[in-house]
DNA sequence: GAATGCGATGTAATAACATTACATAATATT
DNA sequence: AATATTATGTAATGTTATTACATCGCATTC
């Protein structure tokens, strides 16, 4: 049993319907593996390599070829529904109700289970920083 | 010329005076490819695949595997004196002096330059907001 | 309704990044 | 000198990501 285990079931159904939203809104079409791809990755709390994913999605017999989860992964990522998570390079199903831009994650050593967190104040100093280093 | 020009040489020679120390704190010998892949790293704000730097290490006829550049990589990292951009698969010389726990940066969209930020007000918020996660 | 264009998908190949395995050489320790 | 330890050389392989191009489905236009 996880440690930071939660009601997983409101998160997921919560960022279903922020999924069906952002399609929405941006005017996307669903793709075949979207659906697939977005319920693995919210299945839980921990983020999985594209190749992780192409084995999961796959279907006996035939295999999703990994270019396909990328298509998938980019779009949902356009949309905010999916983080990359660069240091491990795998990506996460994102819960947060906001934009998302400056994206920082705590990952436990021990469970490898993530929590997205999102701080304006951490957001506005990394703006001051980039001012007052003129970026 | 970069935007974010400054007194190199300064910069250079600092960092260079932190990589003796580091190496005599650890007690570590110098590597072959070490000082070499530590000059080149000084040589700008810009980071570096790791790809990068062993065609840049290699002398005409005979190519330095990238093995030894990771090896190199590692022990340099280990020492403080170089950081891993993971978004870039890249890497970096550090000049700041003090442990660099954190790991933040700024990166020119434009000029690829790069600006690592220490702030003891991100590196406490991010601390609090793994307690509050109970991370 | 055939021709055209366009976006999504299928398939194969390859590029880019990183590690493992093992041999050999150099250095230190006894 | 014999042995252990650490560094380096070399090859192969593993992992992550992208490119290229063919094909399919569908909407638009003529």
């Amino acid at each position: 049993m996880s440690l930071h285990q939660h009601q997983h079931k409101q998160c997921i159904s919560k960022a279903k319907i922020r999924f069906n939203n952002r399609l929405k809104q941006h005017g996307k079409s669903i793709g075949t593996y979207d659906e697939p791809v977005m319920k693995l990755l919210l299945s839980n709390h921990r983020s999985l390599s594209a190749y992780d994913i192409a084995d999961k999605v796959s279907k006996a017999g035939k295999r999703v070829q990994p270019v396909q989860i990328y298509r998938s992964l980019e779009k949902l990522m356009d949309l905010g529904v999916v983080h990359k998570i660069s240091t491990k390079n795998s990506y996460i199903a994102c819960y947060e109700e906001g934009e998302c831009k400056t994206g920082q994650f705590l990952i436990c050593t021990e469970c490898e289970s993530v929590k997205e967190i999102e701080s304006s104040l951490l957001k506005n100093e990394i703006k001051a920083s980039a001012e007052k280093n003129r970026f």
